[in-house]
DNA sequence: TCTGGGGTCCTAGGACCC
DNA sequence: TCTGGGGTCCTAGGACCC
């Protein structure tokens, strides 16, 4: 049997654990440059706040409730992620990290199960105090409809027989399984099939022709065919992007260029830890999506013989967005996506390519950085072409400390 | 003034081959 | 009157997830 553990309102509960005074208040917290709502407490949702809603809308409402607002704290939710991956690591061998709040577990179909889902609700919270709902069945699927229902109840629920999974089915909308988004279920209702029964019970081959085996596997899913399997080891990324909107517009193809070369510089770290070398760079600028004439344009550069060398890089992210850049406009963000990876280990050379020695001394140079680095913290060590000022950086207005993993940010109490 | 960021998978269609 | 059949590879875009 599948268990889905879902955080509840994680990134929200990990705030709660080293502040214990936002209990029973409404609590959210915002996305990047404070822009959206991405998690809310229970007291939050209950006073209409939508996920997803843009901040400056909601602030008198904020005001007026009294509603606290953090900035995300993305060093801090992932280390307390860490931390109940490894406690949840401990019932069972067979586990996926689904989520930065979710994870599959797989135990044996037995009489004990609610009372093992009950031991992993209780030692979560003990030893992290990161509250869980578990859903428990027979597929991914299904655990994912149970967790909702353990969502609305005491935070545990299971299907153990087809009559129960179909009497929830019955009534519950198509838009809310997994897997099922806004369009399909938008064209399933224009065909008549508006709850998950329906959809279960559906002819497999007008399925196939009028959408996609991922929603004809969604099906057999629903009807308790394990098709997606767990996936317990984490393959490599395939593409990494880094981008972020502008605390405030910028002008200056100059900042643009700082800022792509940092994107440029953070995604080839992420690059070399995985062991892969990269192929292609993709550079994309974009003003507002909210003003009249919105403008976007990318710029994809290939390399004959695929590498990790920040510096070629960020020499071809320059040359990107002096082809990209418009006067006059008002930008928004900038990012930068990596691809067409290749391993390390066994990648084709260019045959006309300049003297092996100087890949040898790139080579040792991004090891010389990136140890650097990870001895002293904070990217001790940056790229001239970074900028130094960094104007453009996102704003963060109340953000928590690094309790977890930043020796001058521990929690004091007196 | 103000609206996030990072992924994966699949399909259709174009371009090409014999 | 009348113009085959069978492939592969690549890319852009759509759809979904958190």
């Amino acid at each position: 049997m599948y268990l889905l553990i879902d955080c509840n309102q994680f990134f929200v509960s990990c705030e709660r654990v080293f502040n214990p005074k936002l209990k029973d208040k409404p609590v959210v917290v915002l996305s990047n440059n404070d822009g959206c709502v991405i998690a809310r407490s229970p007291e939050a949702k209950a006073l209409g706040i939508p996920m997803g809603a843009p901040a400056y809308q909601y602030a008198p409402l904020f005001k007026e409730k009294n509603v606290v607002c953090f900035s995300s704290n993305f060093a801090l939710y992932g280390d307390m992620s860490r931390r109940v991956m490894e406690v949840l690591s401990h019932f069972s061998p067979s586990m996926e990290e689904y989520s930065i709040d979710e994870a599959f577990l797989i135990l044996e179909d037995c009489p004990d199960l609610l009372v093992i889902a009950g031991k992993i609700k209780e030692t979560v919270l003990q030893w992290t105090g990161i509250p869980v709902s578990i859903g428990i069945g027979k597929t991914k699927t299904l655990a994912k409809v149970a967790n909702d229902l353990a969502k609305k109840g005491n935070g545990i629920f299971a299907f153990f027989d087809e009559k129960e999974i179909d009497k929830v089915l019955e009534h519950l909308p198509v838009g809310e399984i997994w897997g099922i988004g806004p369009n399909i279920s938008s064209f399933l209702r224009s065909e008549g099939i508006r709850f998950a029964l329906q959809l279960k019970k559906a002819q497999d081959d007008w399925i196939k022709r009028h959408l996609s085996v991922i929603t004809l596997r969604c099906v057999f899913e629903l009807r308790g065919i394990d098709c997606l399997g767990l996936e317990e080891e984490s393959s490599p990324r395939q593409s990494i992007t880094y981008s972020r909107s502008f605390g405030s517009a910028v002008v200056k193809e100059e900042d643009l260029g700082e800022a792509a070369s940092s994107y440029v510089a953070k995604a080839l770290e992420k690059l070399r830890s995985q062991n892969s070398l990269a192929s292609s760079l993709c550079v994309f600028v974009m003003t507002s999506r909210h003003i009249s004439k919105p403008y976007y344009n990318h710029m994809t550069m290939t390399f004959a013989e695929p590498s990790d060398y920040t510096p070629l890089f960020i020499k071809e992210a320059k040359q990107a967005i002096k082809t990209l850049f418009r006067p006059g406009l008002m930008y928004k963000k900038v990012g930068v996506i990596l691809g067409d990876f290749v391993s390390k280990d066994c990648y084709q050379a260019d045959f006309f390519s300049s003297s092996s020695l100087s890949k040898e001394k790139q080579v040792q140079t991004m090891q010389v950085l990136d140890e650097l680095n990870h001895i002293y913290g904070d990217r001790i060590l940056r790229f001239a072409a970074e900028g130094l000022d960094q104007s453009w950086k996102m704003k963060k207005g109340n953000c928590s400390k690094r309790f977890t993993t930043c020796w001058d940010e521990l929690l004091i109490i007196s």
